[in-house]
DNA sequence: TGGCTTTGCCACAACTTTGCCTCAATCTCT
DNA sequence: AGAGATTGAGGCAAAGTTGTGGCAAAGCCA
């Protein structure tokens, strides 16, 4: 169950918060004041935290940066409507949602339920490839060769992604020349021979003796994967 | 048809609220008094409860908290301007909205139709992102970088969000293009350069070395974070 | 091994893409 | 309507990429 810290001086506003919330299946603790509050973060770490900014003695804002300074745990700030500027500062610092005094608990249980629900949606699976070392984020457009970053042109770039999903798999240059330019409008075959040079340059260990991107007398090239295990 | 319970003492008010209530379209029933409202409460649930918190006899927030404990009928609380004060935060954590006497009918019905909207709208989209050292509050559309206010137009900041919503992932020019302007009735792609270069000035500390709007050649544009890591 | 085919390679020219300037059209306020 | 801001277009220079063509080297087969 996720627990909820709220700091609010205003004990009625911790009795009906905690109220709501609990009902609405958090397990919610409470604190009234800046000091309580750091106390009770580190005794029992919270999920999330709703924040009152305006605490008597230790500034919420004060509050909230030493959260941040030890933790990414996601902070709901509440601010009163006149404060501009605290909701500034506060977004500054890195909340990750505000409400506006006065609010409703609904709204607030509304806010929790979207902060959790973008806090546990994965970091956007990555479409990520890989096969003989290599590995390649086609949405960033980023590789690696054994964990070194690439730095590949665009041609090279899609030329390396259709060798690397259809690895061990020979082709002829125009299939290639096909696969990276669309429409393979018979462009001198030749050029496939620079562009795999190119590569191997690049990812090659040593370039003159090629392991990965291995020549088909009479045929073309393929990437070979040869005495190499990938991990699932 | 939505079933609407309005609870008040003043029998001007119920006759006036029911009578335009029933003319926007909506079922509604009265009471007036807070054991009234719960017999009739339980008798025909309503799908929404429009509540005067100065009842005789039994305070408003008790019946609100009745109400709750069995129910999560959304609640529109009705209260005096003079209570503006912690108590009357307090007794609106219960409700999903609240109007301030005097009120218009017509601005109750207003409040009445949001709040049903708002229960059925689909789950709440994030007000408030970031990426990169940027951070965005999409619903106030304010914009920092590295705690800096920034100062966008609207077009410059809709693509910000897009890229801060998609950092690192590479786009062409003419999905920027569509993702910002709905439509990708393929305008100028050399516009976006202009944008981009716009954007670097404003939020890049050295813009002519662009760290944060990184140029894919060949592709386009990306927001990267930070230094890429090969994924694991 | 000899004769034929295929590949590696090079430097550079041709080409593509980007950065950015300016200006005009459009939009937004007052 | 007018002033000011915003946005798109065209164009040019700079930066970066890719194809070319020929020759040397290597592979294949009888």
């Amino acid at each position: 169950m996720k627990r909820i810290l709220v700091v609010d001086d205003d004990p009625w506003v911790r009795k009906l918060v905690r109220g709501y919330l609990e009902r609405a299946g958090f397990a919610v603790a409470v604190a009234a004041s800046g000091p309580e509050a750091l106390t009770e973060f580190i005794a029992h770490p919270p999920d999330l935290v709703v924040l009152d900014l305006m605490l008597p003695g230790m500034d919420g804002l004060d509050v909230a940066r030493r959260i941040r300074d030890s933790s990414r745990v996601p902070i709901i700030m509440v601010t009163a409507r006149s404060t501009e500027d605290d909701r500034v500062l506060g977004l500054e610092l890195g909340a990750d949602d505000y409400v506006i005094k006065p609010f409703s608990a609904r709204e607030l249980e509304a806010r929790v339920r979207a902060v959790f629900r973008r806090a546990e949606s994965k970091p956007m699976a990555p479409r990520v490839i890989g096969a003989a070392g290599i590995r390649m984020d086609l949405e960033r457009r980023d590789s690696w060769v054994d964990g070194k970053l690439l730095d590949l042109t665009a041609l090279e770039f899609d030329l390396l992604a259709f060798l690397v999903q259809h690895a061990n798999r020979a082709f002829t240059r125009l299939e290639l020349l096909e696969a990276v330019r669309g429409t393979s409008y018979s462009s001198f075959e030749r050029a496939v021979d620079s562009h795999i040079k190119r590569l191997r340059k690049k990812v090659e260990p040593f370039p003159e003796s090629p392991s990965r991107f291995v020549t088909v007398y009479g045929v073309g090239y393929k990437l070979s994967t040869e005495g190499r295990r990938e991990p699932a």
